[in-house]
DNA sequence: CGAATTTGACCGGCGC
DNA sequence: GCGCCGGTCAAATTCG
């Protein structure tokens, strides 16, 4: 009903990781699809007013919907390369900053695998442990069965909110749910997907925002070995941008 | 009928 | 060591 409705606005991407959140401070940006229907803007200026407790600003953005959004999210929509966090450095708190406006669309001249979390969370514990066998990406389950006693590794995660009346946003990939959980404090239950693609061992979770139910929360674990599975091929601009992604 | 989802069981980490 | 809790498995069920 609500036609051109701006409906998502200021998600707070946040970077987790189980080491700790200098992944996040040592990440410079990431790249991320969205429908095409959604266009992206920066918002002018941002001031972080935070309290000093998180050990970086969320970088802040705005989402606007083009399309009037009816309910059945038709997936034959081409996606829009969107640069989801630029400059998230680690800020001291009460300072301000912009973005710049070429870091919003500078998607084509861009270098890839900007978001090198298998490197990022290698660096991290290298100090300690020299043979890195179960740094890397994609230990399987068998794997970390066996490494009992051993750090368990959990692959870099990547989350952001956002407020849509539809839980899981179309992102290009193709998703199987495989679990789903009432988390404690919070009424509406957590939803678990795998990336359907073979040896492809992304994750993503979806909650709703127990404080705001309309706000959704999209957690990303893991980066994609392929490329958005489109059941059409689409425009050449796409291909040779995909190689990097999830 | 194969694929995807649902849902309770199970497992491992963690705090007490 | 025990219980809680988040995450995953997998059999049953539903869906297309």
């Amino acid at each position: 009903m609500g036609s051109k409705s701006q409906v998502l606005l200021n998600p707070q991407a946040l970077f987790e990781d189980h080491q700790d959140h200098e992944v996040a401070a040592n990440s410079q940006m990431g790249f991320f699809n969205f429908p095409s229907n959604l266009t992206f803007f920066q918002l002018p200026s941002i001031h972080q007013t935070h309290s000093p407790s998180p050990p970086f600003d969320p970088p802040n953005f705005s989402i606007s919907s083009n399309n009037t959004t009816n309910n059945n999210n038709n997936s034959n929509s081409n996606l829009n390369e969107t640069l989801l966090s630029s400059s998230l450095l680690p800020l001291k708190p009460s300072l301000s900053y912009e973005f710049a406006p070429q870091h919003l669309l500078s998607l084509q001249t861009s270098t890839p695998n900007l978001w090198p979390w298998g490197e990022i969370g290698e660096k991290l514990m290298n100090g300690k442990r020299s043979n890195n066998e179960n740094h890397q990406l994609g230990v399987s389950t068998m794997k970390m069965k066996k490494m009992k006693g051993r750090r368990k590794v959990r692959e870099p995660r990547f989350s952001f909110k956002t407020m849509s009346d539809v839980d899981v946003l179309d992102d290009g990939y193709k998703w199987r749910k495989y679990g789903q959980k009432v988390v404690k404090n919070t009424q509406h239950p957590r939803s678990y997907y795998r990336c359907t693609q073979d040896h492809c061992r992304v994750k993503k979770r979806v909650e709703r925002l127990a404080e705001d139910p309309r706000m959704v929360i999209t957690t990303y674990e893991g980066r994609h070995v392929h490329s958005p599975s489109h059941d059409s091929e689409d425009s050449e601009a796409q291909t040779h941008l995909n190689n990097f992604f999830w």
